[in-house]
DNA sequence: TTTAAAATTAAACGATTGTTTAATTTTGCA
DNA sequence: TGCAAAATTAAACAATCGTTTAATTTTAAA
């Protein structure tokens, strides 16, 4: 996926707005005032609205490597390398939260016929190695049995967004008035609540 | 929020396609043909397709009651009661998922100017009578302390929204094909997950 | 049965939607 | 410098948007 600056340009601002207004009520023309550009480049360079999000999605997941596989081959412990991966799953999703809002709801909505094969073929790959993790680590006597896998990636993102989409009823309600208290309670106490809590699900006693 | 027998079919056939197509990708027409009205009536109940949301807000939001001051006032055990509260969110969430969807995702747009206040008194309400039960549970030492307690309802909602967002992933991938299939796992394995997570974080042992 | 109010309709309103056109400017290589 | 390709523009396209109008039908109380 390689995009020129102007093609960046508009897909930065598209991905702003899209998350913020949703993909049905960002209009062309918002996106191409706010991106200084004329109404026709975005059919010009990626042939409509739509194939713009399918451009924006590829380009963003094209992102993520292979960071959980360096966690996971790491020789510490089964409970301190779980801590981690849970770390770099929030931190992950947080720094690309607009376009993992985008596509939850594109994905969702019944009129979007597109696929986002990137974006599943990454979740599926994510859910293969967690899913190999644990096995060995219950294979270990590590793990706990009878886990619920399939819904540990579930449990980590759902808390990350349930907090983000409802921020304004936090910010009221618990005093995060600054965007630094919001990146400080995201880093450490959203982080430190999920590994609590899944690590008592998962983890045997030491 | 009193509704005859025509508003009654606009609101849920709205709630239908607002919660599959999203507000902005809904309109008037489509939902005036689907509930076989005119499209005039629309304006004619309810004033404008915004303020047909709210009336559906106010419609929907004011189903809930006391329900989750009965289990708190029951008086079994703190960690049974806990594990009921728990079973109550899922279900409740399951059965009026389309109305939280739409307010799920309105709310963090900041397009709508709505400000749902029956949504977040609502939430308020739940978020201040969970508090009490949980302060309450570690005066008895039946709870542990430290705990994050406004992260406890994001888990239960992000988590079973995660999960309704990406049915599509789980379908394929969980052999999850019939609609019985899903209600199952809704009601047992996302229950069942959630009670052993939640209650390994806030119960002491036994 | 009369009659005023409520409900329902088809049609039209202007504004906005995504996309295309055709003309013009800019670019970069020969 | 010349010139074809790429980039950029304003304007127009038909389609759809939410809403309103004005006329008609239905309803229900007098």
């Amino acid at each position: 996926m390689e995009l020129n600056e102007k093609q960046l340009q508009i897909v930065q601002v598209a991905e702003k707005l899209f998350a913020e207004h949703g993909f049905a009520g960002t209009s062309v023309r918002q996106i191409a005032k706010e991106a200084n550009i004329n109404i026709a480049m975005i059919s010009y360079y990626f042939g409509s609205k739509e194939k713009l999000l399918e451009h924006m999605v590829v380009y963003r997941m094209s992102d993520f490597k292979g960071e959980l596989d360096t966690i996971i081959n790491q020789d510490s412990s089964f409970k301190s390398r779980f801590n981690e991966i849970i770390e770099l799953f929030v931190q992950r999703i947080h720094k690309n939260n607009r376009i993992y809002k985008i596509v939850h709801t594109e994905l969702s909505n019944s009129t979007r016929c597109l696929t986002f094969e990137h974006y599943l073929v990454q979740k599926k790959n994510n859910y293969d190695a967690l899913t190999e993790f644990i096995s060995k680590g219950q294979e270990q006597h590590e793990f706990k049995k009878n886990i619920e896998i399939p819904l540990i990636i579930p449990t980590i993102l759902g808390t990350y967004f349930d907090f983000h989409h409802n921020q304004v009823f936090f910010k009221s309600t618990y005093n995060l008035d600054t965007p630094e208290a919001i990146e400080h309670y995201i880093n450490h106490s959203i982080v430190k609540h999920l590994q609590t809590m899944l690590c008592a699900l998962v983890c045997l006693e030491a």
